[in-house]
DNA sequence: AGGAGTGCGTACTCACGGCT
DNA sequence: AGCCGTGAGTACGCACTCCT
């Protein structure tokens, strides 16, 4: 608790001492309420008992950051769904603040944004986007009513219904998307999360979080945080991977940084300037990423693998027979590891479709001995039929998806193609000796007026370095002149 | 009784557009 | 450009009914 009731302790921490101190609080969270769960419901414990729990760094880092009744009035993120207090809304509040608190709005929302207002939020500049410190916190002159407009007005019609005030805007800062990176992490270590897919209690969670070092009027609710990810983060990342994806031979610096030559990466950046961002640096948050949202080309690999595998076989009219009554009698059949969703392109929206199906090639794996060859044979063709179905309709998207990526990574592999024949031409050009360049050089542009003979001794005189590369680097108009002068010297001096 | 199939509600991703 | 809300499509869990 901070004892001048504001919240000094945490907004001085530097963001990263923010950061582990986060992680190592949620962490032990999870200890927490994994054993609270575990006593509740014993049937419904997942077992995840020994999901990733990664090894604290330092155990003892959080100590003295964060104001103990921070951590106290931390709420399972299960049963934190409904608009609240901020959290400093419980702690020691001032005259002011406790005068605000106490005014009661319908939302709620009002009076925990002005009680953040009060608190000297949304006191950011766009030059200072971390929250206030805790010396400019503790040292700052007493804030007085008038400071704000809106504590006025609220003191002068405390006996009116307010009007539902316009929503405020969340403004975000570096430290905010760090704590709401963090935060997601950490529910993906603990394995909360399938894949890249976060429940709304996840967010509630990431929101809290944030919450704590965000110093705005708004309400920062778990819709807002998962915008902020969805909206920015995913679309980064995806960018990312695609980027990653289109690069062949480069190679990586000690970041990770997909490097190549500079003549190809100005022409792959000039051919894809969206991914020019990338050029100098990682996607932003790229450690927390990696692990929140990953890569999930395996996954997808395999998807893909096994469904072409579908559509490969489903043209073998005797093989494919065999293959769906394999899948249907195989409890780990490939139709079952393919895809959990299974989908009849007649099934609307409703999904009872797909759980029939996967329902169906489970149950019927446990129970296929007792089916008749006829039944078998039914079901197989339906599997089938779904299974190609939903194999081409899944390549039709990946077409229609992949056309504009493919347009430009074939314009990408022409135009590098060019790059890279001429720089080879260049590079042969410039690994040829001077002697090799002269003697082209008289080739292609003297050589026809003279003799056979005399060709031959200017051969003879080129095969001298410093000759060679006099010939090669003079002027072009004195260059038969030059050489008729220097088969003269010989001739002479042969004499 | 237990498997198979269905309906419904919830949650999530993604795309889009309006607003600031 | 960033923030936010919304709707479509989809995935999933669960309860229920039907059938063997």
């Amino acid at each position: 608790m901070a004892p001048n009731g504001g919240r000094p302790t945490r907004s001085g921490n530097r963001p990263d001492r923010v950061i582990d101190s986060l992680e190592q609080e949620m962490l032990e969270e999870v200890v927490a309420l994994d054993a609270e769960e575990a006593r509740q419901h014993p049937k419904k414990r997942q077992k995840k008992t020994s999901s990733i729990r990664k090894p604290l760094a330092n155990p003892d880092s959080t100590e003295g950051r964060f104001p103990k009744a921070l951590e106290e009035g931390w709420e399972s993120p299960v049963r934190d769904t409904a608009i609240r207090p901020s959290p400093e809304a419980s702690a020691p509040q001032s005259p002011l603040q406790q005068r605000v608190v106490n005014f009661q709005t319908p939302s709620g929302t009002l009076s925990s944004s002005i009680t953040n207002a009060t608190g000297g939020g949304y006191i950011q500049s766009p030059a200072n986007p971390n929250p206030i410190d805790s010396e400019t916190m503790t040292n700052s002159p007493a804030i007085q009513p008038s400071d704000f407009p809106l504590q006025s007005t609220l003191n002068s019609n405390q006996s009116m219904t307010p009007a539902p005030p316009a929503k405020l805007r969340v403004r975000w800062t570096d430290i905010m998307e760090q704590v709401l990176l963090a935060a997601l992490r950490v529910i993906v270590l603990r394995g909360k999360s399938s894949f890249d897919c976060f429940k709304r209690a996840h967010w509630v969670e990431a929101a809290g979080k944030v919450k704590e070092v965000y110093e705005g009027p708004a309400d920062l609710d778990w819709k807002r945080a998962k915008s902020k990810f969805e909206d920015k983060y995913r679309p980064l990342w995806r960018k990312w991977k695609d980027h990653c994806a289109s690069l062949s031979g480069w190679t990586e610096n000690e970041e990770g940084l997909p490097q190549n030559s500079k003549e190809v990466m100005d022409y792959y950046f000039a051919a894809f300037p969206e991914y020019k961002e990338f050029r100098h640096s990682l996607p932003v948050g790229y450690k927390y990423l990696v692990e929140i949202l990953g890569d999930r080309g395996e996954f997808a690999a395999v998807e893909e693998t096994s469904e072409e595998e579908i559509i490969i076989s489903s043209g073998e009219e005797i093989r494919e027979e065999e293959e769906a009554r394999q899948s249907m009698e195989q409890p780990i059949s490939r139709s079952i590891c393919m895809n959990r969703s299974v989908r009849s392109p007649t099934q609307s929206t409703s999904r009872s479709g797909s759980v029939s199906s996967s329902r169906s090639i489970s149950v019927a794996a446990n129970t296929g001995q007792k089916r008749t060859k006829e039944k078998n044979s039914s079901a197989a063709q339906n599997l089938r039929s779904q299974l190609v179905a939903k194999a081409a309709r899944r390549k039709k998207d990946r077409e229609k998806k992949s056309d504009k990526l493919l347009r430009r990574v074939n314009e990408f592999g022409s135009a590098s193609a060019k790059l890279a024949a001429e720089v080879v031409a260049g590079y042969e050009s410039a690994s040829k000796g001077p002697i090799e360049k002269a003697i082209e050089l008289f080739d292609s542009k003297y050589a026809n007026g003279y003799s056979e003979d005399d060709v031959f001794k200017v051969y003879d005189f080129l095969q001298r370095e410093e000759k060679a590369a006099a010939f090669s680097v003079m002027a072009e108009v004195r260059q038969a002149g030059w050489l008729r002068y220097e088969l003269r010297k010989l001739e002479n001096n042969g004499n």
